[in-house]
Parts: C-alpha cells; sequence; structure tokens
DNA sequence: ATTATTATGTTGTATTTGCAACTAAAATAT
DNA sequence: ATATTTTAGTTGCAAATACAACATAATAAT
C-alpha cells in the first residue's frame, strides 16, 4: 500500500508556509487566515467548534482568536439562553479581507490541481473528503487521551 | 474546481498531531519524527536538503537536527572535501526508534485510506505527488522572496 | 433535588517555528 | 587572480502551538 502521510504534510506545510508568506499583506500572523475564512463562512461559531473544524487544539484556537479580537477582525458576543457560549462573528475589517483569503487559496489550488483533468480533480477531492473523514475520528479518539493499538 | 487545501490541511494536522502524541513514548517532541525518519533513509543528508524534502524553514531543521543530536538520535560529521556541510547520519538509538515510527505511520496510513479500493488509493498516491511536485516549485519560489501574481 | 459528568473556555508554562540578519565556505564570473 | 554570487549553516528574537491544569455553566444520572 502506498503512503499518503508524507506526501499529504509535504503539501500541507509548502501551502501553509506560502499562505503565511503572503498574508501578511494583510496583517494576518501565522495561521490566523484559517481560523477567519472559518468564521466568516460560519459567523456564531463557537471556539470547540471552530478548533475541531480546522483540527487544531482548542488552546491555540482560543488564542488565535483573542488575537484576531484584539486586531479588530472578529468580535464575540454572548448567547442569550447560554452563558457559558461565546459566539464568535466577523467584523467589516475581518469580512474586508475574506475574500483576499480566497482568491490567494484558489490560486494556490489552481497552482495544486496543475496539469490534473477534470476528471482526476474531482477524484482528488472526493478521495480526500473521505481520507478527511477516516481520520478525524482517530484524532478525536487520541486528542481525548485514548490510546490507539496496532 | 474542488477546494483540495482545505481537507489536505485538516488531514495533515490530524496525523502529525496524532503522531506527536504518540511518539512521546519513544522520546521524540514535536516534529522530530519528521526528521529522524529522513535522516535514517538517507544517511548523510545535509541540513538544506533535509528542510527541502520536508518543506519545512532551515533553521527550523537546525534546531530540530540539534535537539536530535544532543538526545543522542543522530550525529554529524563533517566532510573532507567540503569544510562547510555537515553530514548527518543516524545513531545506533536513532536507527532503533525508526522501526517504531514506520508502524505508526503505517497505521495510520491504514486508518486514513480505509474504505478505499486498492484502485483508489493508487489513484490517490499518483495525484498527491503531481500535486506535490506541483506546488514544491511555488514553495522554493515564495521562500526565496518573490512575489507570485494572481 | 442533588450529585456527577460533560461541555466550553481560560491561563501558566515549555517548546517549536520561522523571519532577519549574520558568518563563512564554495562556486561562478570577470 | 580577484571579485561577486550562491550555498550552508547559525543565532537573536518574536510569535504560535499545545499540554496541563483549572474554572464554571450546562446537562445527565441517581
Amino acid at each position: 500500500m502506498g503512503d499518503i502521510l508524507r506526501p499529504i504534510g509535504i503539501i500541507a506545510r509548502a501551502l501553509d508556509s506560502i499562505s503565511n508568506i503572503e498574508f501578511k499583506e494583510v496583517d494576518l500572523t501565522r495561521g490566523q487566515y484559517l481560523y477567519l475564512v472559518r468564521i466568516c463562512e460560519n459567523p456564531g461559531i463557537i471556539l470547540e467548534q471552530l478548533a475541531s473544524l480546522i483540527k487544531v487544539d482548542k488552546t491555540t484556537a482560543a488564542r488565535a482568536v483573542q488575537k484576531l479580537e484584539k486586531n479588530g477582525m472578529i468580535e464575540r458576543r454572548s448567547d442569550v439562553t447560554n452563558k457559558k457560549i461565546r459566539l464568535i462573528f466577523p467584523t467589516d475589517k475581518g469580512r474586508e479581507v475574506y475574500p483576499f483569503i480566497i482568491r490567494e487559496n484558489e490560486y494556490s489550488n489552481l497552482v495544486a490541481l496543475k496539469g490534473l483533468s477534470e476528471e482526476e480533480q474531482k477524484q482528488l477531492g472526493d478521495l480526500l473528503l473521505k481520507v478527511e473523514l477516516n481520520i478525524s475520528d482517530d484524532w478525536e479518539y487520541v486528542k481525548a487521551g485514548h490510546k490507539r493499538n496496532y
């Protein structure tokens, strides 16, 4: 069976590295674009959902969101029915940055898929979604402190 | 055109997160397994090659290698013909850890590919290699300080 | 109704990551 | 032969990341 972990890691690091360099132009520091796009697309999302969506530790997400708030990109509102949760929304400033992120991501996607047929692109996307589903469970399991046996 | 950046990022973070937790058992701190496997498979590799292979900043690789050296996992030897480079080799201790890393990675790979047919697995692997090639050039380009226009 | 458990979020601390700037050897150009 | 550029590696700093431990609200169990 072929290994997919390594190419996936390589591609992910390369893309993330490129994005982080390019998003300095819109005053986003390392990693922040990840959170901001999700918040723009899911206004009212809560922290734990956000962390789970991105697959990042919740304390990392917490500090990223704190920083986005401090920089005026997002704002948090308390819920009326649930005093514990804090709903996260993009501000106007955050919404202005959003198209820039999308444009960059679309371009990187274009570069990544260069030379693949329409059919191949679709296959790749479909297969990656399956892999994402497969691995998500193990991530939650291991993060929750459980031990996989193999 | 479907987006592949997001699933790839999600999968990569999830897998890396799992690995980092599981490799504490063999006294590897975050990220170190990445370097150690490559060094074991390419004994005598130099730092810049290693960084480029993994797609990580060379200063990050430098510090990871320093730490692996301090912990007795790898050793560095100077080259006779080239005074500038330092060849990196695994130690016996490093070589002992290697099979553990491989076993964990193979298991994660298995989980990731669950439910995919042999044919699909092969396709996915082939397509990812193409994507890796596509994006590698842009990574080198942007890391070298150049600006992409899109 | 009270207790136990889970869900959501935060802070302390240690470590990793990477950009900037630098040194020096090697390779290339003049 | 000398000067220039590229290659390889390092250190200073600032920031991100995540584990541990915690607080408290919400939910479930008794």
